[in-house]
RNA sequence: GGAGGGGUGGGUGAGUGGCUAAUACCAACAGACUGUAAAUCUGUCGCCUGAAAUGGCUUCGCAGGUUCGAAUCCUGCCCCCUCCA
């Protein structure tokens, strides 16, 4: 279009110049992609409902119309309306070492075309650019194509930073550039002590952390524990309850810990800092926050898509939740940082962060955003659905609910929440695909690596055999706890197993044994009426996993 | 200041005089099955009794009242929300 218009075509750098050139004589249209910054299969596919699209040139996502054609990857849609619109995020540049030249046509029509701009493309990317070439053709009958392209697998550490498990960096260009240059960055991750435990939901942006620790940069870990007082409305469909400021710092005292999983936290060289944003907000006069809520309208506030959606459905918003932002916001000014990393639910108020450093402060702060981690059952991790995994769980219950995991989960937890190449990932993704493994062993590799991280290998392997012999295996587990009855002699069933504490009341027990949870010593028990005759030593089962062996006191010594 | 709506079991939320210990969904629990603590199916899901049909007690913001009988009606109180100004 441009040519025809007069505009004449821009260079850009040696091998988009050559794709524009191949494109022009042959017209058909010819694309780039880098394929490093691909994560996994590159496809032509109808567009869906959740696909989004990030414009060559612009750094925020747009959404994309169902059922368009689109080149897209694994994670995102490269280019829209076939190739002409093309995408930011693997745009080749010269630093590009693997690219991708999609070239399309129709069958009948501009089929010969296409291979022959194919042929004089790789012709010209061997002999100009002295690059390795292979070429493959897709139609109707043969729809996919195996190329035999060399995968890093260990890229840059700086790139593996900026793309793996991220979601959108702003100002990433910038961002590179400096890491690059070897400038040392300041970034924080903030959480607020609403709940008493981090999960593997946060250890996404914690890992994501470590790395750049491991590279030399200050990491920063902020404990909310003013802004936890005040609750954050993120994604509550009410406000949320307030906490006083004695269970927040409950919840808070055992953070650092908690990160500690994760984070050197206490390395001798480059220690994490630990702050609180109590330091700075406690000390804010009405005054201090006045004149900070003057650099927003509050149309900007009502900007955030949570507003607008309680707005439409008439619920409340509170003033405190809108002015949120602006305190979480101030925190990056606090501690005057150069990035600062979050959830995609964050995004929001990380940006008014980012607002606030470059009117106060006049620098630029960096945004990086990762995915929400899905709980065990697919949905947003969250207490109130029990789907979350603790950092801290004990290895056999970490292996277990790892193991409860739903199927479509397992690719996502290895991408964010391990080492394993990418290359592994998608290579597990092709196997489930197939049916060429069973996802259960996929997921025992998984709990296996998560719970290695979290604890120690060591832990790891006797929670997998534990797992294996008590669960799958049906056996009884290795330790029973003794619980001690204050009497033996004759007990009814019910009695038994409230006194147990295998029930919470007689009424629980007598459905425990009518449905036929209930066994003693291995013998199943229907009878609610039962009587048992206790003997020391008995182990008795009351749901499943569950179990107690009978304790005497040595005076009444029955037999 | 004005008008209106609402507080129900772990959560969401129906129920406007007896059929309601209270619909439905989610969560939870058990069983079957399985590839796992997945999925699916079935059952359970206030407490105490009874072999069972059943019975008793406690529960629908709080406190009183009307009634043979109240989550449902009345009075007072507390709390929450929306809209208009």
């Amino acid at each position: 279009r441009r040519v025809v218009e007069g505009e004449g075509i821009p260079r850009v750098n040696p091998a988009v110049d050559l794709a524009n050139a191949v494109s022009l004589r042959f017209l058909v249209p010819v694309g780039a992609h880098d394929l490093d910054r691909l994560r996994g299969d590159f496809q032509v596919r109808y567009s869906g409902e959740d696909d989004i699209f990030t414009p060559l040139g612009h750094t925020g996502a747009e959404a994309v119309a169902p059922g368009e054609i689109v080149f897209a990857d694994d994670q995102a849609v490269r280019t829209r309306r076939w190739i002409w619109r093309l995408g930011e995020k693997g745009k080749v540049t010269e630093n590009s070492r693997a690219i991708i030249f999609p070239i399309d046509g129709f069958i009948g029509r501009t089929d010969a075309a296409v291979r022959q701009a194919t042929a004089e493309l790789a012709r010209a990317v061997q002999s100009l650019l002295g690059g390795t070439v292979w070429t493959g053709f897709v139609d109707r009958d043969m729809p996919t194509v195996d190329l035999p392209v060399p995968i890093r697998l260990h890229p840059d550490p700086i790139e593996a930073v900026l793309e793996r498990g991220i979601v959108e960096i702003i100002g990433r260009e910038e961002l590179e550039r400096r890491l690059r240059a070897g400038e040392r960055i300041r970034i924080y991750l903030g959480v607020d002590p609403t709940s008493p435990v981090i999960h593997l939901g946060h250890a996404v942006a914690l890992r994501k952390l470590r790395q750049l620790q491991d590279l030399g940069h200050t990491i920063i870990f902020l404990i909310g524990d003013f802004t936890g007082r005040i609750g954050d409305p993120t994604d509550k469909s009410a406000a949320r309850v307030q906490l006083t400021h004695a269970e927040v710092l409950e919840n808070a005292r055992t953070y650092v810990a908690q990160a500690a999983r994760i984070l050197d936290v206490w390395s001798p060289t480059n220690p994490v800092e630990i702050r609180y944003n109590g330091e700075w907000w406690d000390k804010m006069t009405a005054r201090d926050m006045i004149e900070l809520a003057a650099n927003f309208t509050v149309q900007q506030m009502l900007q955030r898509d949570m507003f607008q959606r309680r707005i439409e459905e008439n619920r409340p918003i509170g003033l405190h939740e809108l002015l949120y932002p602006l305190l979480q916001g101030y925190d990056s000014v606090a501690l005057e940082v150069d990035a600062e990393i979050g959830g995609t639910d964050q995004t929001f108020n990380m940006l008014v962060g980012r607002t606030l450093v470059r009117l106060l402060q006049n620098r630029e702060k960096f945004v990086i955003t990762v995915p929400l981690l899905e709980g065990t059952d697919g949905r947003k991790m969250s207490k109130s659905y029990q789907n979350v995994i603790g950092v801290t769980d004990p290895p056999f219950d970490m292996y277990g609910k790892v193991m409860s995991l739903k199927d479509e989960l397992i690719t996502r937890y290895f991408e964010l929440l391990t080492d394993v190449p990418e290359a592994e990932i998608r290579q597990m993704a092709r196997q489930m695909e197939r049916g060429e493994v069973n996802p259960m062993e996929l997921k025992k590799r998984l709990a296996f690596e998560i719970v290695s991280q979290f604890h120690s290998p060591e832990d790891a392997r006797s929670a997998a055999e534990r797992f294996a012999r008590e669960v799958q295996q049906r056996e009884l587990p290795a330790e029973i706890p003794e619980v001690p009855l204050p009497r033996g002699g004759d007990w009814p069933v019910a009695d038994l197993l409230v006194a147990l504490k295998l029930a919470t009341s007689k009424s629980d027990a007598r459905r425990l044994v009518e449905q036929g949870s209930v066994s003693i010593d291995g013998q199943r028990v229907t009878d609610p009426r039962a009587v048992i005759p206790v003997r020391p030593g008995m182990i008795i089962r009351g749901r499943r996993r569950q179990f107690a062996r009978v304790a005497l006191p040595d005076s009444v010594g029955m037999r």
